[in-house]
DNA sequence: GTTAGTAGTTACTACCTACTAACTTCGACG
DNA sequence: CGTCGAAGTTAGTAGGTAGTAACTACTAAC
């Protein structure tokens, strides 16, 4: 008989199995009756506590994204400009080790091209959020932030290819960590 | 009664139809039963001619990474650098109105996340010739190519979420253009 | 000790899934 | 005409799917 526990902690509990399901296997891809057994429990239960497998999903990928946003948010520790957009950047790199983080995220975006339109709006909420997020804390020109969200996504992509098992060339000119300059460089072209 | 048609249009026929399911639904959210009912043939047919769903798939990701790796090359049209480097980087943009070929590189990148050793490979291997493809046409510095790539891969997000059709700051910054003078300085600045 | 609420299960429905083997129908060629 | 290969179907298997309703068991409070 497994332990008993409170709603709350169940509800963790079970989160935190079905984000390295869904971050896996997608959101067709996993199966609830897994997840459940995973948790030591009934399939039953987890509809009591969730609703529907699409809740328990977004749930999920809006955790990833808020785990992000508020990483990078922690990370610029009230800063702002290049030195702000530098420290986002290590804490960004520091997260490939945690691959659900950004598996969610590629999840969430691959389930959200179902045009289901439930799921595109959330999605796209929590992107926005994250997008916003880093806008404001470093400060700087669309065109900045735009190439910074851009190798986030490369990372997102290395992170499904497991890249960092691959030992080639181009394998490790993906996962080369770029100079901070770089943005500034980006800023001084595009804000004249 | 359906018009018969020669094995080679049949697979053609079908290779069309299920680039659009997967694009929209992914490897496990898309079914062989809809592939089959929009090509106006019996599922098991498609068996015959694909033999699994997975290699079905396999192929549809394949064709959508090679399409996009030949519009480069033709793009750059013999050029080098960052004459070529524009080049490319308009026709990813022109690439937007083909949102199947964008989503199938997503899906198959999520699908290679599942941890099947056999998908993984396949889109390892087809990412790499695209990078490569790349890094030989532009004969850029590693850095450049990787950025350029990134973009592709937010791009390729954008697609996901539909962002053309989002009209917010964040959405339009998004799909900001950028300029082909950006390269040059991140060249410039990692050459050294 | 009873009550009440919550954690959890049993048992089920209705349906969809990939995939197979064995059969049939068509069209071209000698 | 006949036959042979290729195009395509019928009919099935075996198993997984999300989701529901009705029940049970535990625990804490009065």
């Amino acid at each position: 008989m497994a332990t008993r526990m409170s709603g709350r902690e169940r509800r963790v509990q079970i989160l935190g199995i079905a984000e390295e399901e869904f971050a896996a296997a997608g959101l067709s891809g996993a199966s609830t009756e897994t997840i459940a057994r995973r948790a030591g429990i009934t399939q039953a239960y987890v509809f009591r506590l969730f609703g529907t497998k699409k809740l328990l999903f977004l749930e999920c990928v809006d955790a990833a994204f808020e785990r992000m946003r508020l990483a990078m948010v922690a990370a610029a520790g009230g800063a702002s400009g290049i030195e702000a957009l530098t420290a986002m950047g290590h804490e960004y790199n520091a997260m490939l080790v945690d691959r659900t983080t950004l598996l969610l995220q590629l999840q969430g975006t691959a389930a959200a091209a179902a045009g289901d339109g439930e799921v595109r709006d959330a999605v796209r909420a929590s992107f926005a959020r994250l997008w916003q997020s880093v806008a404001d804390t470093a400060q700087l020109d669309p065109v900045t932030v735009k190439a910074f969200l851009a190798f986030g996504m490369l990372l997102n992509t290395s992170a499904a290819l497991d890249l960092p098992e691959v030992d080639e060339p181009w394998s490790r000119q993906a996962r080369t960590r770029i100079q901070p300059g770089l943005f500034t460089h980006i800023t001084t072209e595009t804000n004249r």
